[in-house]
DNA sequence: ACTCACTATACGAATAATGAACAAAACCGT
DNA sequence: ACGGTTTTGTTCATTATTCGTATAGTGAGT
């Protein structure tokens, strides 16, 4: 954590925390929330809120003197899930998965070290998993995430063995032999199950989407409850999202090969 | 543009304007055109990516040496649009709308002197004007704008007068006493026109959403081709949507009041 | 009116940012 | 494949900025 690299800038990094800390609460903040939260001075948070509110990143509560999250941040991200042509199709592809099933399909995408997701039609199912656009998952425990991982580096895969595949349910796949020997059937089946391996009650199966190149920068999803999910009900999903996946594929310019 | 505001830090400054200038770009930004686009040196501009990165804000590309936003600011804007009980209910309101009018419905609220699009319900109208979540649009010339202003403090309404009321379009209200007065009436009837102010081929209405405590944080709009949207047809929306503004400021604890 | 808790400002000491210069790497046309 | 050209990445002494203490101002609550 200390390490002293002059090329990254102690100061912006400190205003990236405050942001991160701001976004973070659901309520407004005040200045003294701030520095706790970041671990710094009161006039260093101060300094650093001043800073965000100048640059429209951060506003005053009108009331008080509490600061919440600007929605500039959403202006920022608009031009993040690509261009339009890229997201509708997708969206498309989301809304004839959901017509077919009735269920809640996702569309993520890697990031790091973990999945986030970018778009997500809802189903007509009441009882369904309630994720949101923005909600990162861990890689290792998710279908996604596995879906992902089969198709990067494997110098990134092996990092992220190396910090460790902690436990998340009662299923998750912790051994490294296993989880190596799992994102080879995936990578070779091209799709992916959790089973209770992300949540005691929750199964998922997930796909990947192929663009220009062969590369996957995302796949498809879908999560419901175990009571309604049992692997057969995984495998007859699965079917589908392939289907749909091999269609956006060829839309996007890649090819969807098992 | 040069206080040199002892509250302010300049580097974050800087670091925040990088992050500006990647948002607006389209494709991953090289370290050199980040340097021209904020107006500092090769060196200052290629720290603030390594800083912005670190911090998870900014991705490097993975083939080149380029930059680009990352997902984070999907995360970090998440909670932005109010808990999910009241995003559901404006949700299931522009829905309602627009299932009434076939016509494609915003939620949008202001933030410093602009409105921001933060829900919207498309329509089934194949011509219709294309807006997104996060686009943001001048407050003098936008029906939305107008009714939003209509609620605020005469001192804000006055420091944007004071700013000058820019010519966007043909019949945009440029005379200080003359959009004074549009306020008023619109304060008086809750609600407003654009009849051609922001664009030549565009008209819209919109009505506010009134919340706890009588603050009108948000309001409701419709926009279109003005080939389709006569000023008749804008009074005939302009039932609908106050009808549903009424309701939806109900479910949000305030009362909606003309 | 008083206290208490917090916000906001000022200033010298300490630190971190700056940009020129340099090294390394990619890029390009021949 | 090669050498010139452009761009990225790193280093370092100078300089300007940030830091945190101290202090003044603000406002809510008793």
């Amino acid at each position: 954590m200390d390490d002293i690299d002059t090329n990254i800038s102690a100061t912006a990094l400190k205003a990236l925390k405050v942001l991160d800390f701001i976004g973070e609460q659901r309520r407004a903040t005040s200045v003294l929330e701030v520095a706790e939260g970041i671990g710094a001075d009161r006039a260093t948070a101060y300094r650093m809120l001043m800073t965000l509110v100048q640059a429209g990143y951060v506003s005053r509560d009108p009331s008080a003197k509490n600061y919440r999250l600007s929605f500039k941040v959403l202006s920022i991200g608009r031009h993040l899930l690509g261009d339009d042509e890229r997201a509708s199709r997708i969206m498309d592809c989301l809304r004839a998965v959901s017509d077919a099933t009735g269920e809640t399909v996702h569309y993520a995408a890697l990031e790091r070290d973990q999945s986030v997701l970018l778009f997500r039609v809802k189903g007509t199912q009441r009882v369904a998993v309630d994720f949101q656009v923005g909600d990162r998952s861990a890689l290792h425990c998710t279908s996604i995430g596995k879906v992902l991982l089969a198709y990067q580096d494997v110098r990134m895969v092996e990092r992220l063995i190396a910090k460790g595949l902690p436990r998340i349910a009662p299923q998750t796949i912790t051994d490294p032999d296993a989880f190596r020997a799992e994102l080879a059937r995936v990578r070779a089946q091209a799709y992916a199950y959790d089973d209770l391996e992300f949540a005691a009650d929750m199964r998922c199966v997930a796909v990947p989407v192929f663009e220009k190149g062969g590369e996957v920068p995302g796949g498809l999803s879908i999560s419901g409850p175990s009571s309604r999910f049992d692997l057969a009900k995984l495998d007859a999903l699965r079917v589908v999202l392939a289907a749909h996946a091999s269609e956006l594929s060829k839309q996007l310019g890649g090819v969807f090969h098992v």
